[in-house]
DNA sequence: TCCAGACTAGACCGATTGGTCTAATTCTGT
DNA sequence: ACAGAATTAGACCAATCGGTCTAGTCTGGA
């Protein structure tokens, strides 16, 4: 059974993805959901706690994403890695080319809440950790230079990455991503 | 004379980096500045206005870093791309790592907004043409190579940065800005 | 059967929002 | 000096904001 805080973290996510924080009201949530204001407020202490909690939903999701495709050892660690970003690219798409709900709350509320800010970063640090995994995996193959900086390439891929989402969301275009992946995995072994 | 007009518009820019649109009130602006609502109206005629102004003053700012370092015929075409990157990342630390003002409100409301969405996708093609001016002068010195899409490779400098813009507003920190353009000057020449 | 706790339901609250309006004041050209 | 325009000044407005409160409903265990 879909419970009423899964379908108001659910709702929640699609909306925070267009409208951002700051632009969504709760009574909105609450009519495209159709659930009552007591039962929003039952479930989560405040609008902030929501988000963040939506934020939580995400990195489900994305963790779920990492999962499928790091983990698949058929293909060669780096192709792991791309998979899972062309992945992405496709949840973009449809998602109506909205980005990523981190580069777009990050933005919105980096400035203004320290809660956001540090949770956000954490996230992304925490992607990052894994696809370095992935990446020292190619190292020990040979299909990085011995002398790569596993954790810095990662790094350096999410931030290119988020830009890119940016740049897509703003043209309704997946072509920054791809180009962003063509560029980068390039470079990166050479 | 600093007109009320500009001080809005001034003190506008820093108040929308930091706090985004929609978190930032008209009255938090008038507070700040000391000036009436009577006058704001007068010059603008709606927040959106404003904000759509305030991105205007700030492209006047980009475009003065653009014609200062790329206008610097002693240095080499690719330094000079370089050295704009490196005045950005400058101002930034100055604002307190608050990162790039069209990224922020890119991202905040090209979902909502169409207006702001097409405003900001074209600041960001215009800024993309300039740069793409000194990396054909590259190309043509054999900086680059010859096959190079010049246009291609600047709009995926922009994209990278603003990606790295962000992850440095997350972190205060301009490590992730240094490490992109470390990366990126490095691949585009090979 | 009955009770306790989880949950739903929505009226209601003070504060704040973007925006309007009119009166007062300051500036500018003659 | 004076007229008229530009600008300042802030009270005021309806709408919406996030959040509270209480009453009612549902459900599972004793």
């Amino acid at each position: 059974m879909r419970t009423t805080r899964q379908r108001l973290l659910e709702e929640g996510l699609a909306l925070l993805l267009r409208h951002g924080y700051n632009d969504l009201g709760i009574q909105a949530l609450l009519d495209a959901t159709g659930i009552p204001k007591g039962s929003f407020y039952h479930h989560f202490r405040s609008k902030e706690d929501f988000a963040l909690q939506v934020v939580d939903h995400y990195m489900a999701e994305v963790h779920a994403g990492l999962d499928a495709c790091l983990g698949d050892r058929s293909r060669a660690p780096l192709e792991r890695v791309r998979d899972f970003f062309e992945l992405s690219r496709e949840k973009y798409r449809r998602e109506g080319y909205m980005g990523c709900l981190l580069g777009g709350l990050g933005q919105e509320l980096s400035g203004v809440s320290e809660a956001f800010r540090y949770k956000i970063e954490w996230c992304f640090s925490e992607i990052a950790g894994r696809i370095a995994v992935s990446l020292e995996e190619a190292r020990q193959c040979g299909d990085l230079p011995a002398e790569t900086d596993v954790h810095h390439l990662a790094g350096l891929l999410l931030d290119c990455w988020e830009g890119a989402a940016l740049r897509s969301r703003l043209r309704r275009d997946p072509a920054p991503l791809e180009a962003m992946l063509d560029f980068y995995f390039r470079a990166a072994v050479s």
